[in-house]
DNA sequence: CTGAAAGCGCTTACAG
DNA sequence: CTGAAAGCGCTTACAG
């Protein structure tokens, strides 16, 4: 069977009192039985039981992750920058996701609920503020990863938002391109907000058509446009996808890109590259946005208090094909 | 502070005893006192800890992942299928990565030491085929998700890879290609052995390049072919990275997909929607894969034996612009 | 139908 | 430097 503290306490004729500093690493035990333990240890093969470690002491060293999905192509990045960071730490991760909308949410706090992990990392809970609100409020470690970004009662990280806006709104006007066509995502997002403001300080669009991050928002804000033939020399997309949809829209309609429309988008996804021509676009460091977020919520179960600010990380416009 | 199964007792004026076998759906409890019990437990909120109902039961309902890492294109729809599953039947999934190689599987390896899950899901063990067959030994119940597909001594679940080289010949062979160049993944991939097998007995290829499934090695196979001016009509890539880039090369090379060179992939990520022209492939079902493996270890742990024969999942030419 | 008690495998005051 | 004992929050024979 399982070898327990016990065994290992037997075997090495010491109490399991001792076995347990010995695996914690107290210095109060002898030399000479801390190596005459750690050598039974060993040869038994023995590893504790986390489920034991967990209940004596309270906490799981697991962390619970909620992301919308896993199939967006976004996330995959994220959620590997937090693996990384947690697995440093000889942490775990359970991981959760909103594919069945509430449902899904319910289960997770319920979760929450059984204390099966000590703090939680959170992307993107449309609609479920209230709920992260109240656990937050019951002292459940938490750090919100966030294209909202505006929820300042939570630690979170984010990005720049509106500086990358900015950026490709610069960008544009630089290479002479002043007649945009700005293609949004769901405009209750915060990001969505703030890549708009950004883009507007720099260059005053006219033309902004409401998108919701698909491929085929881009490709209609197009295709309709041209339609009444509106005159515009560019498009700046709130994310790959969409920009994706008009490049390809712009194309199918005879026109060329670069050439007669510029196209920028948001995110950097790898679909990126693989667009005829390649997609410029503003670069999100989503890993990054992981590591951030596991090692703010590591640090405060450390004990570390949480930084009063949102950590922001800075986007980066990525110049390719489609706007030189 | 939190609320346990002492304090519901107390409240209902039951014992703990009878709490328990409310929870756990005893028959054995006089209606009104379940009732009762019931009604306190909402009162309260109460929701069992989990780690402690893990110890008193010997199992945990969590189950393990381990995936190579979580930035592959398809890796997220597996995963996602297998979340999907496993919330269904109430367990949690503890997901590790090999991002790190081998120093993350000894970590994943003590995790599974320490009983952190009840059993366990893998894709793709890279050299680490003694690791798993020595837990399987220990009697830990495990299921892989395998593209290699040639460890019948796991319960395991793979696709049609023969088959699906087969259709991607015929379906060259059927618009009058005859002339192939193939690109293979890496030689010691089970399942590179299969699409090249499944390919070569319709149209038996005479180029045949060992790639590694990235892009770069599709677009050099491509180009240093055609450097030496030998003639090839299609193009069989053994994944769509390395046919987008073998596509990406014909046309940079000033030839025309796929009137001059048809090229055909095998995956069917989201990127086969985005080159141009879109890339004909053979699909495979990445997150009908996930369920089926989750499915199959749930039921192993419920008592269901695990089959004898890998579970394979059909694949299916998906034809688009670069094979039509 | 119900409860007291032992046990799951650890950690942690407390005492020596 | 070391150990006996209580406790973490449940489940499960066992007895009634």
């Amino acid at each position: 069977m399982r070898v327990t503290i016990a065994d290992v306490a037997r075997a090495a004729a010491v109490s399991k009192t001792t076995v347990s500093r010995v695996l914690n690493a107290k210095d109060e035990v002898d030399v000479a039985t801390g190596a005459r333990v750690r050598e039974v240890i060993a040869r038994l093969g023995y590893v504790p039981s986390s489920r034991a470690v967990g209940l004596a002491r309270g906490s799981s060293r697991t962390i619970g992750m909620l992301v919308p999905t896993l199939t967006w192509p976004w996330i995959g990045e994220v959620v590997q920058g937090v693996v990384d960071t947690v697995e440093d730490a000889g942490y775990g991760i359970l991981l959760y996701t909103c594919n069945r909308g509430n449902e899904s949410v319910r289960h997770f706090t319920s979760q929450v609920s059984a204390r099966a992990f000590d703090g939680i990392l959170v992307v993107e809970p449309e609609n479920t503020l209230d709920t992260f609100t109240a656990l937050h409020h019951r002292g459940l470690p938490i750090v919100l990863i966030d294209d909202r970004g505006h929820h300042p009662e939570f630690p979170s990280v984010a990005t720049t938002n509106r500086e990358g806006g900015a950026s490709a709104a610069r960008h544009l006007l630089a290479t002479g391109r002043d007649r945009p066509l700005v293609i949004t995502g769901p405009p209750h997002f915060g990001c969505v907000q703030d890549r708009l403001d950004g883009f507007r300080s720099v260059l005053p669009a006219g033309l902004i058509v409401k998108g919701d991050f698909t491929e085929e928002c881009g490709r209609r804000a197009v295709e309709e446009l041209l339609a009444t033939a509106t005159p515009f020399d560019s498009v700046f997309a709130h994310n790959d996808l969409s920009a994706a949809g008009a490049l390809r829209a712009v194309r199918a309609a005879g026109l060329s890109v670069p050439e007669d429309i510029a196209v920028v988008g948001f995110d950097d996804i790898p679909m990126a590259l693989h667009t005829e021509p390649a997609l410029t676009t503003v670069r999100q460091p989503m890993r990054a946005m992981g590591e951030a977020a596991a090692g703010m919520l590591l640090a405060h179960l450390g004990g570390t208090p949480a930084p009063e600010e949102p950590v922001v990380l800075p986007t980066e416009l990525v110049a390719r094909g489609s706007a030189p």
